[in-house]
RNA sequence: GGGCGGAUAGCUCAGCCGGUUAGAGCAUCGGCUUUACAAGCCGGGGGUCGCAGGUUCGAACCCUGCUCCGCCUACCA
């Protein structure tokens, strides 16, 4: 510190992230043993396609903004890592990377080169979230194919079989003809399609020509009822009799239903297995006939008669063909109309039947409802979209894919009478692929000893909504290297001491030293006693003693509201019945520079790498914190530039303050006013006396020595009886800083750093820096008392003020603390320092009405010199200031060092003799060069 | 169709529980470099606060309607 530093290229900012001289990730070993946990459920990005970008960057870099001020709050910090790579997100990017046909590849292969792409993503997404300086404990990292993740899931599945949450049906379910898998409601988004409505002729069974509206005319062969509306005259008569199907003739009866508009086409509906939701619901409520003429392939069979083998695309257009043939197309209407797509693919899903795992969901929608009220939004406007989504859910869960990657099922059926055998819990996890179950040989209702394993896999988000669970261990797992599975014995536990109180009184760093030598490093290691769980109780004791679960914080994106959210509530509400975490924070998406959602499929993807190499990571944490919460934000290579700018400046503040302590080494005793110099001469004698250093982190390398006649702490800065101006700065301080911290505690944290920024830019540096800087230039020992007052004042603001930047600007700050501030206080690290208290006894209202008169001289001052192209610092001979107001008069009288030091004026002359042009200004000014 | 968010300077945004002359950054124009910072500093210009009504002494802010952008949601086959 000191020397002139030009802003270094390096990246990270000054600060190597990977060395041990910068203490950036998650330390909670050094927190208090009873201070209250902060429980972070972080959203296991999919490391599959390693398809990071400034968004991602944006909405984990918010999140840990909280955090990071969370964790100088004092909450012992439980902020765990995940990564998710099972499931078809991963098999897709797996397929496309090798050309794979699922068709002909074994299981085996194919798991292993997900695997193989699991390890890479990984790794790339840690060295990103290490150098955006993401502060996970990387000790508490989770894979969402490891075995803990895996145990997790089928311990759910068994345990929600025993509460008949689970349920095995044979029903018709959503099906991806591409990925070749059932798939759940929330896989599929609707888009609207430009279609046709034809107009078709059917014949009744009394020879009467009917017109049926269909988009679909390549399910004529599916088609297993007519409906039309019980109200509507026109078609009552056909109550008794049969229609006969176009090309197909077979006949099918003609039924009623309310829900068959009269308006719509011609009244009449034709209803198949199934075209859609609507004709399931009739099959279902109806008990229609089936006519499945759709193979999981997505071609038509053989009940398709000639159009057996033909895909279902192709078929719309040979059917429609053969019909205008027969003349049997009266009419074509094109239309918009919406078509459900599996969102991984892009593929319009079909409805086939074949047997599933369900997890009912339709029935307990309330209770969802419910949880979702606890819930505490941030922003509170996200709420809608759950509510709306959670009230529109059609389907049960379905949770099983006809996938390979992905966590097995832990049952096999009985080769004879087709009993799901389960599970036990104590042998998870399980591949039943590969092993036999463990508590049985025989089949408990027939007796056979074959048994066929389920080798469908679960449901990606059949894991992901455990994440709370994983992350308090509920499974039990005990990984058998020290690598994988988590320890959550890192979160210490004593409720018996008021957590609040402590946190109070842990005001300062002296006290907060004090604290931490206090602290018992002999962190009580649980591991072992985690075994002791009795296994049947599955109430999440340990995890609640240690205040992990339900988990503080969930941090997340808002399109997985309906996925992530919805489905770790109805994990949690079935398993506990308890909420999952109990705050929600929903970031807005990354945009690229003209507004449209960042991806790296649409090509308009900033590389977040390139980004922290150019500016560096806090400069990139700027722009993410310049949204927010909720609201999307636009990439602006400009707004991360200024992100460096205000490091930049950050640096030079801290760097006058260092210099001028520096150079206190010039004062000696005998060269300062005895009767100014009190404090001073306190601080000269403090680095005089050996013992004074106590209360320095000392030791007696030479860049100590450079500040040793400081004391920041000899005496506190509210009784140094302080000028008008550094009254005014502390007192902008400490309303910032009580601002900042109300923002925070509502997750506005673009609030706070906006209010940070403005004051560090406008008040301390533009005027307090421009206002104070004369004084250090006067070599007189006249101006020694002065110097120290404000070195002690520059040195309070200066410090909290970046304690406050702290969060957005990791680098930087811990940085200039171990560079500088460290010197005088005794924690490792600024992150582990303590957020600073508001102070109320440093608010001196009266000394902002004494600064506006140097503001009001200083901005004009400022435009003279503009107008007669003066440079800033240029002194000038005299300043003269005059007012009609006689309390201004002797304001300027009082404040007079300062406004001459402000003004760069060798003489200030005051009058009353307002004889002036100045209008309706209160002062007016001139300068005599 | 229903809902949510947004529309303020050339650009990106703040301000919004009503209250002087609507702010910031960038861009632009002009000036200024030994004394924290030229990757800097100082100053200037620039706005019918989407449109139309209403409430009020007073509206960017509250109410009603509309337009456009983004998103969520929806069984019109």
């Amino acid at each position: 510190m000191g020397e002139r530093q030009n802003a270094p290229m390096t990246t990270p900012f000054f600060c190597d992230s990977n060395s041990n001289s910068c203490s950036l990730n998650a330390e909670n070993a050094d927190a208090p043993v009873f201070s209250p946990t902060f429980s972070i459920d972080t959203p296991p990005p999919y490391v599959s396609s390693a398809h990071l970008h400034v968004g991602h960057a944006m909405s984990y870099s918010q999140a840990e903004f909280i955090i990071r001020y969370k964790r100088m709050k004092g909450f012992n910090i439980f902020y765990p890592m995940g990564f998710d790579d099972n499931g078809l997100p991963t098999e897709r990017y797996v397929e496309k990377k090798y050309k794979i046909n699922k068709s002909k590849i074994t299981r085996d292969e194919f798991i292993d080169l997900c695997l193989k792409e699991t390890k890479i993503g990984i790794n790339t997404y840690k060295e990103l979230w290490q150098a955006l300086g993401i502060s996970v404990d990387w000790d508490l990292t989770y894979s969402t194919i490891d075995g803990k993740c895996r145990k997790t899931s089928q311990k759910s599945f068994i345990e929600l079989y025993d509460k008949k949450l689970v349920e095995r049906r044979n029903e018709p379910i959503i099906w991806c003809p591409l990925c070749r898998t059932s798939l759940a409601q929330a896989d599929i988004t609707i888009e609207e399609f430009d279609g046709v409505l034809y107009d078709i002729e059917f014949i009744s069974s009394s020879e009467e020509k009917l017109i049926i509206s269909t988009t679909r005319p390549e399910l004529l062969g599916a088609c297993v009822a007519i409906y039309a509306n019980p109200s509507d005259s026109r078609y009552l008569h056909l109550k008794d009799e049969l229609i006969k199907i176009p090309i197909y003739n077979h006949t099918v009866p003609v039924k009623f239903d309310e829900s068959v508009e009269t308006e719509y086409g011609t009244g009449l509906m034709m209803v198949c297995t199934w075209g859609d939701a609507e004709d399931v619901k009739k099959w279902k409520e109806h008990k229609l006939e089936t006519a499945i003429i759709i193979e999981p392939s997505g071609k038509l069979n053989e009940k398709a008669g000639d159009y057996k083998g033909i895909s279902v695309k192709d078929a719309k257009k040979v059917i429609v063909e053969d019909l205008k043939k027969l003349s049997l197309i009266k009419n074509e209407k094109k239309l918009k109309h919406n078509v459900g797509i599996h969102d991984r693919c892009g593929t319009a899903v079909e409805f086939i039947q074949t047997p599933q795992w369900f997890i009912p969901i339709l029935d307990y929608k309330d209770k969802f409802i419910e949880a979702g009220n606890k819930l505490n939004w941030y922003p509170a406007f996200m709420k809608t979209r759950y509510d709306e989504w959670v009230q529109n859910i059609k389907w049960d869960w379905n949770i099983s894919r006809q996938r390979f990657y992905g966590v097995p099922f832990p049952v096999w059926y009985c080769s004879r009478c087709n009993q799901p055998i389960i599970a036990k819990e104590d042998e998870l996890p399980v591949d039943p692929v590969v092993s036999r179950p463990k508590h049985t040989d025989i089949c408990p209702i027939c007796g056979n000893n074959e048994f066929i394993p389920e080798k469908d896999v679960m449901d990606t988000w059949m894991t992901s909504s455990m994440t709370p669970f994983i992350n308090s261990n509920w499974a039990n797992f005990v990984s058998d290297d020290n690598n994988s599975g988590h320890n959550i014995s890192k979160i210490n536990n004593n409720d018996n001491i008021s957590n609040s109180d402590n946190i109070k009184g842990r005001a300062d760093n002296i006290a907060n030293d004090a604290i931490n030598k206090n602290i018992n490093n002999d962190i009580i290691v649980k591991n072992k006693n985690i075994d002791n769980y009795n296994l049947s109780d599955t109430n999440l004791n340990e995890a609640k003693n240690k205040k992990i679960f339900p988990m503080t914080l969930r941090p997340q994106a808002q399109e997985i509201i309906r996925t992530w959210l919805f489905y770790t509530v109805v994990k949690s509400i079935y398993h506990t019945g308890n909420i999952p975490f109990e705050n929600v924070m929903i970031s807005g998406w990354g945009l690229d520079k003209s507004g449209k959602k960042m991806s790296k499929s649409l090509g308009n993807f900033v590389a977040p790498e390139e980004i922290i190499e150019k500016y560096s990571a806090d400069a990139l944490r700027y722009w993410a914190a310049k949204a927010n919460l909720g609201q999307d934000l636009r990439f602006s290579e400009e707004d991360v530039a200024n992100g460096r700018r205000l490091l930049i400046k950050i640096w030079n503040a801290v760097r006058f303050l260092a210099t001028n302590i520096d150079s206190l080494k010039s004062f000696s005793a005998d060269n300062v006013d005895n009767a100014d110099s009190e404090l001073l001469n306190a601080n000269l004698a403090d680095a005089n006396n050996k013992d004074g250093y106590n209360n320095y982190n000392y030791n007696n390398d030479d860049d100590n020595n450079k500040y040793s006649r400081f004391n920041p702490y000899k005496e506190d800065i509210s009784k140094l009886n302080l000028p008008a101006v550094d009254s005014w700065l502390l007192t902008e301080f400490e309303k910032t800083l009580k601002l900042c911290g109300e923002y925070f505690e509502s997750y506005e944290y673009s609030s706070a750093i906006r209010t940070v920024g403005d004051f560090f830019y406008n008040i301390y540096c533009d005027n307090y820096l421009e206002i104070i800087k004369n004084i250090f230039w006067e070599e007189s020992p006249l101006f020694n008392n002065r110097k120290i007052q404000s070195l002690n004042v520059m040195y309070y603001v200066s410090f909290n003020t970046l304690k406050l930047f702290a969060p957005f600007l990791p680098f930087i700050s811990e940085e200039l603390y171990l560079s500088f501030y460290k010197h005088f206080e005794t924690g490792k690290s600024i992150h582990l320092s303590v957020w600073p208290e508001y102070r109320h006894e440093l608010i001196n209202e009266s000394s902002i009405k004494q600064v506006n008169v140097i503001l009001a001289i200083l901005e004009s001052s400022r435009k003279l010199r503009t107008n007669l192209n003066l440079h800033q610092n240029h002194k000038v001979k005299r300043l003269f200031a005059y007012s009609a107001d006689e309390q201004i008069i002797e304001t300027i009288q009082n404040l007079s060092a300062d406004i001459m030091s402000a003004c760069r004026a060798e003489e200030l002359v005051v009058s009353n003799k307002a004889d002036f042009r100045a209008g309706d200004a209160d002062i007016y000014i001139s300068f005599e060069n």
